[in-house]
DNA sequence: CGTAGATTTGAGTTCTGTCAAATTTTGTGG
DNA sequence: CCACAAAATTTGACAGAACTCAAATCTACG
């Protein structure tokens, strides 16, 4: 059986790590500085969170499993913290000199760090393009790509996924207004792009539609893994 | 004297590195998969652009000395490229294999890299929280206090300081309209807050109203090495 | 000194934000 | 399983910021 993304970082993690078990909206601590904390996603979303200007906040990024969170690679805003989004999750916590440690013995290990960050670094940049060059139609429309990809299972009716994020934080994600997020992703049930599916649970009953709403569905689908997805077998 | 940290993370590639002088709109060529190309910015400012629907472009972000340029560090978007924006810039090109052998070899050169794109994913994600949260009076706030910081010069009058973007690649930095960015800018030339100085460069006489007027300055304070001016001594 | 490209500016439109009220959903305790 | 309170979501009316298009200037350069 392939080991699959998660494992392939954590085995030598795994003697050096504290297993926290989370439920939702949970925070992580964070700590800057040589002895700074870092995080391996394990189960679960997680949300990135950045206090702004005029009492706001920012969701900075969404965390998978098979993510790292180093405190270093966050932006020096003050109150930036990691939230769970999931209802449940788990995360590893290792201190940052253990890592260092392990990095500078183990070059295979360095290297599969490395490769972890730079597709972090991909994705972070992906969804500055999203927000910047797309309408907030496109912009919900590529959110729900993106967790469809992630987490959706197919099914006869169509694909089943997830949507642990609530319309306020989907707006910080997206940079929008919870308000006008409401009135999109109305819309969007509207048009047949998604039904509700139960509590924080979507379906989507074709997929081509809903790919086909968003300009940057290509480079959604290969940055989470779901090409597969787009061109389904005849 | 203390070695800066374009010198830091150079010395091992140094025997391994293709130099190149560029001039203004000159672009990089990127290659994906194994063996795909690495650059390291050694003078002068660049610029991660990508086609967006609709045939606009959207600059992804701005890279300074000392950066790395990693393809799989980019999003998988059909035609991302690297453009020069100084008139005159030095690169250096390498070839990923090649690096991540200096990387296996040498962990102290493998933990400064990792150091580097820690910072630099900590910028890209600054970069989305001011997209996302600001106005776009802040945001343009914000480029100019971040070029000041990084390239300038204190005068008599001022902090003199390049803007090597045109208003389109300012535009398509911060999520913003040409159009929009010349009233922003014309506004904040009206208000005292900068004055043109000669060709691609501008002269702020204080630069405390500058930083005052964009809420993230502390953030941008703390990645572009300025704290010290906020600050002034006594 | 003229031209192509960049920048500025005006007028009108559209999208998103704001505020407030109505409605639905969720969590909790009989 | 039901009732209720609190929280989340939806929706309407209106305001405001940014975009579009087009025309007028300005600048860099040959």
């Amino acid at each position: 059986m392939m080991k699959n993304l998660v494992d392939v970082v954590s085995g030598p993690l795994e003697a050096h790590a504290v297993r926290i078990n989370t439920r939702k909206r949970q925070k992580l601590s964070l700590t800057r500085g040589p002895d700074e904390s870092l995080y391996l996603i394990r189960k679960g979303l997680y949300l990135a969170r950045a206090p702004m200007p005029h009492a706001r906040h920012q969701v900075l990024g969404i965390l998978y499993p098979g993510d790292f969170v180093r405190t270093s690679a966050l932006p020096p805003i003050e109150g930036v913290e990691i939230t769970a989004a999931s209802d449940i999750g788990e995360v590893w916590r290792l201190r940052w000199p253990v890592v260092k440690v392990l990095i500078d013995e183990n070059p295979d290990f360095a290297r599969r760090v490395a490769d972890r960050l730079a597709d972090q670094a991909a994705r972070t940049t992906l969804h500055n393009a999203i927000i910047a060059g797309l309408t907030g139609d496109e912009r919900v429309a590529a959110l729900m790509i993106e967790l469809a990809l992630r987490t959706g299972k197919p099914t006869l009716s169509g694909l089943l996924f997830d949507m642990p994020l609530s319309r306020v934080d989907i707006a910080e994600h997206l940079a929008l207004n919870a308000d006008t997020v409401s009135r999109i992703v109305s819309r969007m049930r509207a048009k047949g792009l998604y039904a509700a599916a139960g509590r924080s649970r979507l379906l989507c009953p074709r997929f081509e539609d809903l790919a086909g709403s968003c300009p940057l569905t290509p480079a959604i689908a290969r940055m989470h893994g779901g090409e597969a997805m787009l061109t389904p077998a005849v």
